[in-house]
This record gives structure tokens, C-alpha cells and sequence, in this order.
DNA sequence: ACGGAAATAT
DNA sequence: GATATTTCCG
């Protein structure tokens, strides 16, 4: 890959060292190199060690495999029966073989699957070790490993570059012989994992087929593969399974992150195990490891926001922060114009994005790779999100809505509520309230995304990671709020094919909250979240349909709220709104392709295309994306309706933060503001005070404020008279 | 199953 | 070099 240079030093050091001669590399230098990942291979070599890291324990010698077949080629008669008298001491079942048009004739009759490793000599008549190598890799899926006279570092390279998995010099070693069983261990992994493809990385040769020729030799082929089944079999299972596949790497998006957070929420940090997280987030392919590192990581975050809370920042950060891998992965995301979308949008129709996307599949977790595609589609979808939508497509801005999960994440903030009871919770707790307080709402709801929610992500810090925003943000926008309503037609389509996942999805706790009642069972939760998710609160002017939830256990499901294009219907959680341009923008960068891909096609077609039976895991998640999407649109909706109440609601959400600007702009913010409107708010985050956070959080459950309808009320009137206040609503939703 | 921490992958 | 995720381990 890189320039010869590299590929020189890598060669010299290997033939340098000799490590080539592999023995004991457990993929080792040589593997690397043959698998183009020079840079790794030169690195371990350089650093003296053959290994990289810890020996897998795959790779352990308990592990090793007796009877694996080895099919051995050298013209050399002398060095072949050394040769077999050395892998037969290692316990292979070696067959032997004078040529190469032999080995390759047996290989063929025979089936590849006779054999499980293949060592040839470079040099031979008739076919050398090259040719071999090259036909083997193309036809084949074995492990080639080349023996070499000399270890000149022409030969040595050009068989590594033509796919050996190892090169021996010789005359062979035991040690070395006695190892290269790893290459089919690896081989295997690599199958398993990736099966098509990769096979091998090594594979690349070309070459061209020969034809086989005479023989030689032996056939012993049929071999065993038996013992080496047999005996290892049972290993090798285990190990495959273990090592074996590798995961693919998940990636936390904004959605699914959120939806980890809405989860986390409801449950509470106590109560926010692995497993329970696992189930209640209902996405699938989402493993309970995945769960628990990513609970893992976010404990780490809260505790560290607790410790120090200047790590939240304010607004400002919000631009600096860097993207982490959510940025990278989608994309993006650039800072939308501000503005239009929303107010396109008009009264009329909100429609809310479907849900997120995440919702109908799942997670899916593929190996990478969503991130990148989606920001195309991303972009698009988020059109949903940031604008709302109303007839028409969305606005100008689709892409704003990008904004990967950067936005989400960092706003996430706080802990939700924490009851707690570990330790880390307890500590959680209290500083949570501080961090909550500190931190910085999230800039506005809005659109754009970001930037105001920077701040939070300081807290973040990790990045991405958690943001705080709670989830209900999360929730809200996603998927829930939006869509979940029944009301709307447009949402109902959503409902429709999202419905079923956002069933489960639980809203937002703020959603619940909004409710009214009984928001969430939990009432603890949101202590932190509330303040800024929770606000969420959504409205549901009017129309009044509002959203239910439904919950089971702890989830909740909410429903939607209505939406009408008319009425709209709002909720969100002021939190939400923060969130929402978080999500928004961030949901659409982040999805992955898949859901970037759902997401498109619900928008075509307005509902979902997701299939059913992933709503339910999905869903939740799913939700999440939507809502951005949908809270986008919510949130404009009500904006025409309401156009004040909204930005008040808004403010909450961030509440904490900001609220200030809620009341003053009310579409605009939304829209514009993506960012700053909202942010504008700016000021708000202040606005809930630390006491009360702290207060909530001490009993959080215990007091709630009130119930939403009085909640919702309060902040009707509030809009209506331009008095409104945030913060005096503010709040106390979190129970 | 959990949670922490080491190992790896990006 | 810092993070993000996965694996391993008790």
C-alpha cells in the first residue's frame, strides 16, 4: 500500500529479523504484510516483539489443532522428508508432494478441503512455489506458506505480496513448523468473519492457472481432517466463536445513542443494567456487550461530568468540538442554514420524519460502513428533521440536519435522573445536578444542530459519547413525538410502518411526562434529563391528541402526539428541541446506511418501509431519528400554531438552558436558529438552577412537580400571554 | 450477568 | 495520540 519505502523497511527489518520465518508470529508481522497492513506489521517488528499485543487465546497452545493436514511441496526429496518428518513431530498429518503441477492436480481432485494448510517451495520445476501460491489463492482458500532456501528479500516479499500467509527459510525450524498451525486458525477467523470477501486477505495474486502435471507423490490427502476436526473440533468452535468473528464494529450513533439514553432514563441509573437496557432499547442485533460497554463508557462520562463539571461548556463548545467518531462517521455535517426550513414548514403539516431510522431495522449493525454512505440520504432525511415539514419537502436545509451525532451526543446531558443507589450513581447524582446545571442546555432546538449543543458535549467529552441529552430528546424527536401521534395523517403513515417499532419506543420520558402522567414510571428519571429533555413536553394543543404512551413496564410507548397539520400538536420536550436539532442533525449523519436508506424511503413514501419485525428493536431506536426529524417538524408545526409556545418549550429543553429565546422567536428559532434560535436562547441553560436539579434529584421521584397536564397548561398560558416564562415551567417534570 | 479493564480498531 | 469498541476476566 504505501510507497515502496515502506514496504522496503518492512521487508528489510523482516528479513532482518527473520521473522518471516514465522514462527511463532501469531499473525504476525509476515500476516500483516500479506494482508497489506504494513504499517502494523512494521511497527510490531520494529518494537522487537513478534506479537502484537496479547496472544489471543485462540491461539493458545491448548488450542492446538493435532492432525491438521499439511500438504508439503519440495523438489528437494531431502528437505521434503525433512520436512515431513518435522510436521509429523508437530502432530500435522502431512502429505508430500515433488512439484508443484502435482500439488495443485491433488488439490483440485481432491478438494482443498483435504488439506488445511499448504507449504511449497519456491523453487521448483515445472511450477514454482509462485505459480502455485497464485493458483491456490485463486481457486482456493488455503493457507499458503512458502519455504525458501535463501530468504533473499525479492523472493521473501513477492511471495508475501502474492498472498503467503508465512515464509520460512530453510531449513525449517520445529518451532517455526510448530506454530504455523495459527495460520489456519486465522484463516478460519477470517472466513467466519468475513465470508465472502476476505477470505483471505491475502489473496490478491494473480496468476495464472496452471495446469497440473504430473505427480509425485504421495496423496495423503484425504486425510484427516478428521483428527483435526475431531480433535479440535470442539476448540475450534469455541474459538470461533470467540475469535473468530470478530463483531462488527457497532457504532453509536445519535439514534441509538439516544435511545440508549431514553432507556437509561427510564430506568434509571440504578436499574440501568446491561440486560434491561438491552431489552427496553429493542434494537436489533444490538448485543448486551454492546450495552454494557457503551453503559460502561457513559457511567465513565457522568462521572466525569460530575467530577468535573467544567467540563461542560457552554454554547461555545459547541463548536469546537471534535469530532469524534460520530462526526467522522457521517458526516458531517454542516451547519445548516438556519433558517428555512421550519418555516417553510408551516402550520400545515409537520410531519414528522419517520421514525428514526433506526427504528424499523434495528440497529443494524453493520461493519462499518454506515456511517459514511448515509450522509447522503442522511442529508436528506434529516430534511424531515430539521424542517418539519410540512407539505412540502422539507426545506433547504436537508442537510443541516446532518449533523451527526455530534450534536446529539454532547447535548446529551446529564444523567437523567438518577436514583440511585451505586455508587456511581450516588456520586452520579449529585453531580449530575451540577452538571446539569452547568451544562449547558443545548442550544436550541433548532435546526441546526450543533453548535449549540456543543456545549454539551464537552461534558461529553468523551465525545460523542454521551451526550447528554437525554434521552429524551432522544425519544422525543424521534421518534415518538413525532410520530407517534396519531393524529396526523402524515404521521399516522408514519405510525403506520413505524408504528409498530415507536410502540415500544418508548417517547421520551418527556413525552410521558407531557402526558401527563404518568409520564414515566419512573419518575426519577429525568431528574437531570428533564430538565432538559424532559422538558419536553409536548403539547398537544388542540388537538389535543396527545400522545399516549403506553407503556410497558417501564417503557413507554407514547404514542404520538397528533399532529394535525392544523393543530399541530407539539411535543416535545423543551429538552427535546435542544435535542431535536441535535438529533436532527445528527440522527441523519449518523444513521447508517440501512437506516439512512429506511429513512429515505419512508420519506418517499412517507411511511416507513421498515419491516415490521424489526419495529419493535428498532423502534426504539428508530425513534430517535425520527424524532429529530419529527421534532423538527413538530416543533414547527406548533410554531405556526403556536408559534410562542413553542420556542418556550423549546427553551426548556434546553433549559435548561436556554430558554430565554424561547418565548422571543418562536419559529424562527426553531427554524433558523436550528442553531442559534434556539440556542439563542443561549441563555438559558442557566436557567435552571442548580437547586433545583439538586433538589430533583434528591427525590426525584418523589416530587412531581406536576403532572403535565398542569405542566402543559401552565405553559399554554404562559405562551399565550408572551409573558411566558420558561422557567417557570421549567420544569419539574422531572419528577 | 455485571462491571472493570485490557486489548484492539479507528 | 486519543477515542471508540470489543474482549477478557474475576
Amino acid at each position: 500500500m504505501r510507497g515502496g519505502e515502506d514496504e522496503d523497511d518492512l521487508l528489510s527489518v523482516i528479513l532482518t529479523k527473520r521473522y518471516v520465518v514465522g514462527v511463532g508470529l501469531w499473525l504476525g508481522p509476515c500476516w500483516w504484510a500479506s494482508a497489506g497492513l504494513l504499517r502494523p506489521a512494521l511497527e510490531v517488528m520494529a518494537s522487537g516483539n513478534r506479537r502484537h499485543g496479547k496472544e489471543p487465546s485462540v491461539v493458545a497452545e491448548e488450542n492446538f489443532p493435532d492432525g491438521l493436514r499439511v500438504l508439503a511441496v519440495d523438489d528437494d526429496p531431502v528437505c521434503l522428508r525433512v520436512l515431513a518428518a518435522v510436521l509429523r513431530q508437530c502432530n500435522y498429518k502431512p502429505t508430500i508432494v515433488t512439484d508443484g503441477m502435482t500439488a495443485l492436480k491433488m488439490l483440485r481432485e481432491e478438494g482443498e478441503d483435504q488439506f488445511d494448510l499448504v507449504i511449497t517451495d519456491v523453487h521448483m520445476p515445472n511450477m514454482d512455489g509462485f505459480q502455485l501460491l497464485e493458483i491456490i489463492g485463486l481457486e482456493m482458500d488455503l493457507p499458503v506458506i512458502m519455504l525458501s532456501a535463501n530468504g533473499e528479500k525479492a523472493t521473501v516479499y513477492k511471495g508475501i505480496k502474492h498472498g503467503a500467509c508465512d515464509f520460512i527459510v530453510k531449513p525449517v525450524n520445529i518451532k517455526e513448523i510448530r506454530n504455523i498451525w495459527q495460520h489456519v486458525v486465522r484463516k478460519n477467523h477470517v472466513a467466519v468473519n468475513y465470508s465472502s470477501s476476505h477470505s483471505d486477505d491475502a489473496d490478491q495474486r494473480v496468476g495464472q492457472p496452471v495446469i497440473a502435471e504430473g505427480g509425485t507423490k504421495s496423496k495423503k490427502c484425504s486425510k484427516k481432517k478428521r483428527n483435526y476436526r475431531d480433535v479440535s473440533d470442539e476448540n475450534r468452535e469455541s474459538r470461533s466463536i470467540r475469535t473468530t468473528r470478530k463483531k462488527p464494529r457497532l457504532s453509536w450513533t445519535g439514534e441509538l445513542h439516544n435511545r440508549f439514553l431514553e432507556v437509561v432514563n427510564r430506568l434509571g441509573i440504578d436499574r440501568a443494567v446491561p440486560k434491561a437496557i438491552l431489552q427496553m432499547m429493542n434494537v436489533h442485533n444490538l448485543s448486551r456487550e454492546s450495552v454494557a460497554s457503551h453503559l460502561q463508557k457513559y457511567r465513565l462520562y457522568l462521572k466525569r461530568v460530575i467530577d468535573d463539571p467544567t467540563k461542560r461548556n457552554p454554547l461555545g463548545d459547541l463548536f469546537q468540538r471534535r469530532k469524534t467518531s460520530y462526526m467522522d462517521m457521517g458526516h458531517q455535517v454542516v451547519p445548516l442554514p438556519p433558517s428555512s426550513a421550519l418555516c417553510s414548514f408551516g402550520s400545515q403539516n409537520l410531519y414528522v420524519g419517520p421514525p428514526s431510522i433506526l427504528g424499523p431495522q434495528g440497529l443494524s449493525v453493520h461493519p462499518m460502513n454506515w456511517a459514511t454512505s448515509i450522509v447522503g440520504n442522511a442529508g436528506r432525511m434529516p430534511d424531515a428533521g430539521s424542517r418539519h415539514a410540512s407539505g412540502p419537502p422539507v426545506g433547504p436545509l436537508e442537510k443541516t440536519s446532518d449533523h451527526p451525532m455530534q450534536d446529539a451526543f454532547p447535548r446529551m446531558h446529564g444523567p437523567a435522573r438518577i436514583r440511585s443507589r451505586k455508587s456511581y450513581e450516588s456520586v452520579l447524582r449529585g453531580k449530575l445536578l451540577e452538571v446539569s446545571t452547568n451544562v449547558v442546555p443545548s442550544s436550541h432546538p433548532g435546526s441546526s444542530s450543533f453548535p449549540a449543543e456543543m456545549p454539551n458535549d464537552e461534558l461529553l467529552e468523551p465525545a460523542n459519547q454521551f451526550p447528554v441529552q437525554p434521552p429524551e430528546l432522544i425519544g422525543h424527536f424521534s421518534g415518538p413525538m413525532g410520530m407517534a401521534p396519531s393524529g396526523d395523517t402524515q404521521f399516522q403513515n408514519h405510525d403506520g410502518n413505524y408504528s409498530n417499532p415507536w410502540q415500544n419506543v418508548a417517547p421520551s420520558s418527556s413525552v410521558f411526562h407531557m402526558v401527563g402522567a404518568p409520564l414515566i414510571p419512573s419518575s426519577q428519571v429525568n431528574v437531570n434529563l428533564p430538565h432538559i429533555n424532559q422538558q419536553l413536553t409536548i403539547f398537544a394543543p388542540s388537538s389535543g391528541e396527545m400522545a399516549m404512551f403506553q407503556n410497558e413496564q417501564q417503557q413507554i410507548q407514547m404514542a404520538g402526539t397528533n399532529i394535525n397539520n392544523t393543530t399541530s400538536v407539539g411535543v416535545y420536550s423543551e429538552r427535546m428541541t435542544p435535542l431535536f436539532n441535535m438529533a436532527s442533525n445528527t440522527a441523519p449523519l449518523e444513521m447508517t446506511n440501512d437506516n439512512f436508506s429506511l429513512m429515505k424511503q419512508m420519506m418517499v413514501n412517507g411511511r416507513s418501509t421498515s419491516s415490521p419485525a424489526r419495529n419493535q428493536a428498532s423502534n426504539p431506536v428508530a425513534p430517535s431519528a425520527q424524532m429529530v426529524n419529527g421534532g423538527g417538524s413538530i416543533s414547527s408545526a406548533f410554531s405556526s400554531h403556536l408559534n410562542n409556545s413553542f420556542e418556550p418549550l423549546t427553551q426548556m429543553v434546553n433549559g435548561g438552558g436556554s430558554s430565554s429565546s424561547a418565548l422571543s422567536g418562536h419559529l424562527d428559532n426553531f427554524v433558523g436558529p436550528q442553531t442559534q434560535t434556539l440556542n439563542g436562547g443561549e441563555g438559558a441553560s442557566g436557567i435552571l438552577p442548580e437547586q433545583d436539579d439538586t433538589a430533583e434529584l434528591e427525590t426525584p421521584d418523589d416530587q412531581p412537580t406536576y403532572s403535565t397536564s398542569d405542566f402543559l397548561e401552565d405553559l399554554f398560558a404562559s405562551m399565550a400571554s408572551e409573558d411566558f416564562n420558561p422557567d417557570a415551567i421549567l420544569f419539574d417534570e422531572e419528577y
